[in-house]
DNA sequence: TAAATTAGTATCGACTCGATACTAATTAAA
DNA sequence: TTTAATTAGTATCGAGTCGATACTAATTTA
């Protein structure tokens, strides 16, 4: 009863320290480290009021002082680009420039995860997934940490018609793929 | 068909990323790193035949001469012990001092992993260990990287009787505590 | 209007990490 | 048997992470 919980954990762990050595080999040919990859996922999947360097940094969890500099890297290589909020000028909006989202295209890190989950059987996965979920939403819980979850699996997320979505938090109107980016206010369902 | 393995890879990225974070919280009031507690578990499970610097380095992702600085701190913080091979002179050999398996006891990492898979069903924690063992041993044989497991699930694991076990490729006698023990030469029964 | 808070940047020191160059021990080859 | 190649490990260098601290500027609160 005990055992299980802990061989997963083991395994999470040996499995992201696989992801991560891979990711060191692939981007290191481009002078970048694996938190610079990190970033372009996550900066790649950021609906806009998640686009800040304050939400990147609890995304990765680092300081904003360690984030900054990462950003400065990524800025000097024309990675992504910097801009004003218009409202608040204090904080800083970030995107995927051109050249940053050609390589994270280029870079196609899922594809030979698909090639090692190719034979196994969908339902085993199907748990798996369910089971990592449901741990990850613990844990997040447990740390006061934020879950970073896509913003159609979150309490505030309203559905108004067909094409309209609606946040309750933010009291803003959403579009249809907006609702498939990920939110840092986000609420999942099933923590209600 | 597609999705699941790719949300499977980007959960278990996260809960990696999440564990590291809190490893490094917890390891850096030592004025540790995450790689150096990760070196320490290693030796804690690493036999005889694997507790070497090269076999580290694999096992860590990284090459020996960045272990090597790492084994150096860790000499030098007084954690770890380091002596030369009596056979091969070249080698050196490393184990936990006392003072490492006293820090590395009161870590205890894998509690507050255990909260947060309390609510989840045995079965479908089963489920997920096997598909993420699964993955594991794929990606390790596509990449060609070792697989590391316990000696007790390797095809040179002989039972010689009731106490005696016995190494088909060192082609030495293993203990009974020796075989539940993680070996560089390991491979997965399932995978012949 | 003043004080507190918030978002972000700059700088410092310890450490990782790959690359390169090296030593010493072992093994293979001539 | 001497020589060449291989293997295990260390030393050094430069670019970068990372937390800590100290700072600026914009916004909120009192």
């Amino acid at each position: 009863m005990l055992k299980n919980p802990v061989a997963m954990l083991q395994l999470v762990e040996r499995l992201g320290n696989l992801i991560r050595a891979e990711m060191r080999r692939v981007i290191g040919q481009e002078g970048l480290q694996p938190v610079h990859l990190e970033a372009m996922l996550f900066l790649n999947q950021a609906n806009r009021f998640s686009n800040t360097p304050q939400s990147l940094a609890e995304f990765l969890g680092v300081t904003k002082g360690t984030v900054s500099q990462s950003l400065l890297l990524l800025d000097r290589r024309g990675l992504i680009e910097r801009y004003q909020d218009e409202v608040d000028r204090r904080v800083v909006r970030l995107r995927l420039s051109q050249q940053g989202e050609e390589m994270l295209e280029e870079m196609q890190p899922a594809s030979m995860w698909q090639s090692a989950t190719r034979n196994i059987s969908a339902n085993r996965i199907r748990n798996g997934v369910s089971a990592l979920r449901e741990t990850l939403y613990m844990l997040q819980n447990h740390n006061g940490a934020r879950t970073f979850g896509v913003c159609n699996t979150c309490i505030y997320c309203q559905r108004k018609s067909q094409r309209t979505h609606h946040c309750a938090l933010f009291a803003e109107r959403l579009s249809g793929p907006e609702t498939r980016l990920v939110c840092r206010e986000h609420v999942p369902k099933s923590a209600a």
